[in-house]
Parts: C-alpha cells; structure tokens; sequence
DNA sequence: TAATCATGTTAACAGTGTCAACATAGGATG
DNA sequence: CATCCTATGTTGACACTGTTAACATGATTA
C-alpha cells in the first residue's frame, strides 16, 4: 500500500473525461472521482485549485481531440478540398452528438476560460483547421473575407449540432415541421451540407 | 401574519425567471429562491415536483418570450418581407446575447424536455414563427424544403449566438483570426447576415 | 543524516435537493 | 353552523456537494 499514488493527476483527467461524457459535467463529483481513483476526497486539491480547473482540463482535451478529427479529415488526400471540407463538417457535427455531453462542456460558460490559457489555445486551435480548409477552397480571399466565412460555417455547424442534440425537435414522432425537419437533416447530414454551403 | 402565501407559485417562477438569469441555472438554488419569498425551503415543492420542473417553467417562458419578439418583428408592417427577416435574425441573436443565461437554460440538457410537454410546446411555437417568414420570403418553395431552410437558418443564428457569447474567442485584443472574425461580426450583425443569407 | 517540500489523509464547514411527518387555513359537505 | 378534507405551508432530517485547515508521509536534496 503505498502512499503516494504516482500517477494520480492523469488518472484523475482521465477518469474525469469518463464520468463527464457518460453523466454530464454537472452531474460530475470531485468526490466520486476522487473515489474511483482510490483516494481520498480531498486529494485532488493538490493538483487542481478548484474543481472548474480540472473541468478546464477535460474540456481543453476535448478541443484538442475534435481539432486531431477535423485534421485527419481534412488529411484525406484522395479527396478533393470541397469533400475534405464536407468530411470535416460532418466529423464535427458527429462528435457534437457523439461526445454530447463533453461538447456541452466545451461550450458552457461554467468554465471562466479567460482564466484558463491552455483551454483557451486548444479552442482556437481548433477553429485555425477550419481556416486551413477554407482559404484551400477560396483562393484568393481577402483575410477579412475569410475570417467571416470561417464564422459562417463553424456557426452553421455549431448551430446544427445544438439544434440535433435538442430533444424538443429531433422526435420523429412527433408530428411538427421543426420534428420532420431535423428526422431529414439528420438522416443525410452531408446532402445538407452541401445544400446549406451551396457547394 | 398569514400562513399561506396565496400567489406562492407565480412569485417563485417570476422569481426563478430573475435569479436564473442574473446567476445561471447551475447557481440558481431552491432554497435561496424560496427564502426571497420569504416562505420555508420546502414550501416550493407544493407546487414543483423537483427543481427541474420549475426551471423547465423558467425554460419554457424564455421561449414564448423570443417567439414574441420575433412575432413582433416580423410584424413590423413597413418593412420588405426581406427586412422582417433580417429584423427577426438579428432580434433572435440579441436576445441570446442578452439573456445570456436564460437562452442557456433553454438549450440546456439539465431539463429532459420530453417529460415537460408545455415546454415543448413552447420550444416549437418558437421554431413555427420562422417557418412563418421563410415560406413569404420562398414563394412556391416545397413543405420539404421549406423545412430544411428552417434547420438551415435557425442553426446559423442559434450557431452564431453561441459563438459570440462565448469568451474564448471574442476577446478583441486576443490577436487572433477568431477573435478578429468575432469583432467583426458582433459589431455588424445585420451585414453578416446579408452576406451570409446571400439576400 | 537531516531538512524541505510535494503529495497524501482526516475532520469539519456551509450549502444543496429532497423526503417524511406534522400544522394550518379555507372551502365543501352534512 | 359544525365538521371534515384537501391544498398549502413548516420543521427536521438525510445524504450529498465543494472546499478549507490541520496533520501525516515519503521522496528529494543539502
């Protein structure tokens, strides 16, 4: 039985990536986490000063893991850049409902990220793949030009997932042109894409 | 000194509508709202089942409140159908940014908007009110695809409102192509709507 | 070897949602 | 009018939360 874990900071992110995606962040303990690690409820105070800050770590390795997606996406070299960009969209829009609840995170205002340099970094990381892919399928776009554009799609993205994810619209059985709707966006997300980017 | 309050549940919603906004849903806590009424911490469950159910009356008046204030601006008689709707655009982003944490509760995942029936209503009147604009604005247009032009744009507007509001990328003086793009769009929301609805 | 310091533990605090048991007021019924 | 019922309030308690203070341990370093 040795005091000292050795290890213990990682396990703690790691473990807190877990509960985060599978319960929600709001229902994350520090104490439960702390429990699965076999250690005591107070020992994560030694390596974050607050719970938000390890709630920054977890969320700033969810930037960085959509940011390796859109990447390899966008790495796809026997496609043509108008289908990398749609890969990429598609990606994006299937982590938001796949990593539901660590998206949540990454997007809730829970976390102060002005005070959290790294999370702040891994976020614009992540919006810098989209510039990649757009200044490729826009030659000769002006900066500012491409700047809004980047708003544009990611806004576009972004919106769908939180209107996909929203389980007030997306019941198929229910019989409303906002149900009916998503039930068709969601079953051919990239026919969509293509309509909305006019591609 | 009487012992029933006599409007305990319309003072406690109004009530809740208040802190949630002022402090976010995730700070709102039943007791401090049933001390402000002056009434025991338990009182509130006379009228609401769990937390969730009172904030998913706060939710649901959050929604009937944007839909009023998209009905009203697609009212306004003088303007060009075209105007209307870029009116509407820019009142749905202004009202997210404004009632930042009530627009947050509303497309939270703390509420399972399937058990509060009226909340979805509410959800999907919102959602009807610019199926409304689109279909004057798209003459001839399909049911189908008039349905898809909705997701399209209630997805960018409620996209973009999520990423103005969050302070990771907005900070102008942070010299990034983000915060850059951010700025720019923020401070001329109807431009980026022209562009962006190609109108 | 001795001292320092990072990392662990235990005990405690105030605050949370929620439930069970009890109290009261006002309206319905005889 | 008297009585009962039910809606609405209160008190007390439970298990849980984040967080701090005080103490214990073990590895590194002088």
């Amino acid at each position: 039985m040795k005091y000292h874990h050795g290890n213990l900071k990682e396990e703690l992110i790691s473990s807190a990536c877990i509960v985060c995606e599978a319960d929600g962040h709001d229902r994350m303990s520090l104490r439960s986490i702390a429990k699965e690690a076999k250690v005591s409820q107070t020992a994560p105070y030694r390596h974050f000063k607050t719970k938000e800050s390890l709630l920054a770590e977890v969320s700033s390795r969810g930037f960085i893991e959509l940011k390796e997606i859109l990447h390899n996406a966008n790495a796809k070299k026997t496609l043509s850049t108008r289908d990398k960009f749609l890969e990429m969209g598609q990606a994006y829009i299937e982590f938001g409902l796949s990593k539901r609840n660590t998206y949540d995170l990454m997007h809730s205002s829970v976390i102060d990220k002005t005070q959290f340099p790294e999370l702040l970094n891994s976020a614009v990381g992540t919006f810098e793949e989209l510039v990649y892919v757009l200044a490729e399928l826009n030659p000769g776009i002006s900066a500012k030009d491409l700047d809004i554009k980047c708003i544009h799609h990611w806004a576009l993205v972004h919106g769908l997932v939180g209107l996909l994810r929203n389980e007030n619209l997306d019941v198929s059985d229910v019989d409303t042109p906002a149900g009916n709707a998503m039930g068709l966006v969601r079953s051919d997300i990239k026919s969509f894409l293509i309509a909305a980017f006019e591609l």
